[in-house]
DNA sequence: ATAACGAGACTAGGCGTTCCGTTTCTGTTA
DNA sequence: TAACAGAAACGGAACGCCTAGTCTCGTTAT
C-alpha cells in the first residue's frame, strides 16, 4: 500500500526515509490506541513523528488508509496460526480464543468501528479493510469446517459461509455493541454452541 | 429526549413550533436515507427543514441525537410484535424475518455503523442507542427462549445471553461488514442453526 | 539533476455558538 | 376590552474552532 511501484532500478533523487515511514506508522499506531480514529488527526500523528503531514500524504493517500496500513504493520495481526487438532471444536478455540483475547486486552473496539463505519462510504477502504480484517480470518475457520465434513464430524447439508457468520457475528457483535464483556468463557460459548448446530443441523438425532 | 421537561402548567413565550419539529426529524431523517451519517451536515438539515441551526440545537443537543430521534420517530421501529407460535423456531423467525427484510430492504447500514462508531467515543450515546436498537430487539428474543426452556424444548444449562448473541451477532456481521448479503434464505438458516445448537448444547445425542 | 524531506501557510468544509430582529404566546394594567 | 410588558421561540447569518488535504518553500540526500 505504501510503495505502490516497485522497480529493481535504483530510482533517482533523495531515496525514501524508512526512518520516517516507521515513525509514522508507529505514531499513528500510538495515537490510536491513546484514543479513536475519529480522535486523532494527521497533524497530531505529523507531530508526534516529527513529519511533516506533506510526506505522510506523499506515501498514503488518506487517514484511513494510513490507519490500516499501521495496524497491519504494528498490531501484527497476521493468519493466525493454522493447527489441526483433530477435532472441529479444537481448530475452533485455536482460532477464536486468542483473537478474541487480542480483542478484549486493547482498545480494538472502537478502533474497527470507525474502520468499519468509514468503510460504507469509501467502497475501495472497504474492499481493503474485508481483505485483511475479516477474509484473512474467515478462511482458517472455512478450513476446519472443510477437515470437519471430510472426517465425517459434521454430515449433511452444511451452509459454510452462514456458519462462519455463526462463528465470527457473535464476536463481532458484543465489540461492537459492548452489552456484555467479551470474556474467554463466551468465546468458548461459542465454540460449543456452533459445534453443536453444525452436528445436528436439523436438530434431529440418530 | 427532545422535551426535558414536561410540566402541566402552560409556559409562557411562544410555544415550540410543532411544524418545525416534524420538518427537522423529517429533513433528518431524508438526508440519512439518502446519504449516511457522516455524509450529511447540519446546515444541509436545517436548510431542507427551512428551520436554522439555532433552533435546532435548541432542542437536539447534537447530531448523533438528532439523528436517533429522526430514526425511532421516522422509521417506526417500534417493538416487534411478541408471537407465541408454540415453536422456539417459529417465534425466532417471527422475530428475526421481518427484521432482517427491513434491514436489507433500507440502506440500514451505513447509518447504523456509524451510530455504533459514534457510540464508541460517546458513551451517553451509546447507551441511547443501545437501549433502543439492541436491548429492545433482545427482550422478545429472551422471551422466546425461556418459554422454550418451560416447554422443555431446550433442556441443560443455556447461557441465554450468548445464545442471544448467537441469533442477532451474525444478521448485523453481514449488515457491518457486507462480505455476503443478508438474505430471507440466511436469517433462517441462522434460526435453524441456532435451535440446533440449544437442544443439544454439549453435541451429544440420547 | 532529481526527488524526498520538514515546516508551515492555505483552502474548504463541518460542528456548535452567538447575536439579531421578528413572531407568538402569557400576564398585568387601565 | 384593549393596550402593554415580559418571556421564549423563530429564521437568518455570521463567527470561532477544528480537521482533511493541498501547496509552496528552502533544505538535504543520492
Amino acid at each position: 500500500m505504501a510503495e505502490p511501484i516497485t522497480t529493481d532500478a535504483p530510482r533517482r533523487g533523495r531515496p525514501r526515509s524508512e526512518h520516517s515511514r516507521r515513525a509514522i506508522l508507529r505514531a499513528a499506531s500510538e495515537l490510536l490506541l491513546e484514543r479513536g480514529l475519529g480522535e486523532i488527526s494527521m497533524d497530531a500523528v505529523a507531530g508526534r513523528a516529527g513529519a511533516s503531514k506533506a510526506t505522510i500524504y506523499r506515501w498514503w493517500p488518506s487517514k484511513e488508509l494510513l490507519v490500516l496500513d499501521a495496524l497491519l504493520s504494528e498490531w501484527a495481526t497476521g493468519t493466525p496460526p493454522e493447527v489441526d487438532t483433530g477435532s472441529l471444536a479444537g481448530d475452533l478455540r485455536g482460532l477464536i480464543l486468542p483473537w478474541t483475547n487480542h480483542l478484549a486486552t486493547r482498545p480494538y473496539g472502537r478502533v474497527i468501528s470507525a474502520l468499519i463505519a468509514a468503510a460504507q462510504s469509501d467502497p475501495q477502504f472497504g474492499e481493503e479493510y474485508r481483505a485483511h480484517f475479516v477474509k484473512l480470518r474467515r478462511e482458517p475457520a472455512r478450513a476446519a469446517l472443510l477437515r470437519a465434513r471430510e472426517r465425517g464430524e459434521i454430515v449433511g447439508e452444511i451452509d459454510i459461509e452462514a456458519a462462519l457468520d455463526l462463528l465470527y457475528g457473535p464476536i463481532y457483535h458484543r465489540l461492537l455493541h459492548g452489552h456484555a464483556p467479551l470474556t474467554k468463557r463466551f468465546a468458548n460459548t461459542i465454540v460449543d454452541y456452533v459445534v453443536a448446530a453444525l452436528r445436528r443441523p436439523d436438530g434431529a438425532c440418530g
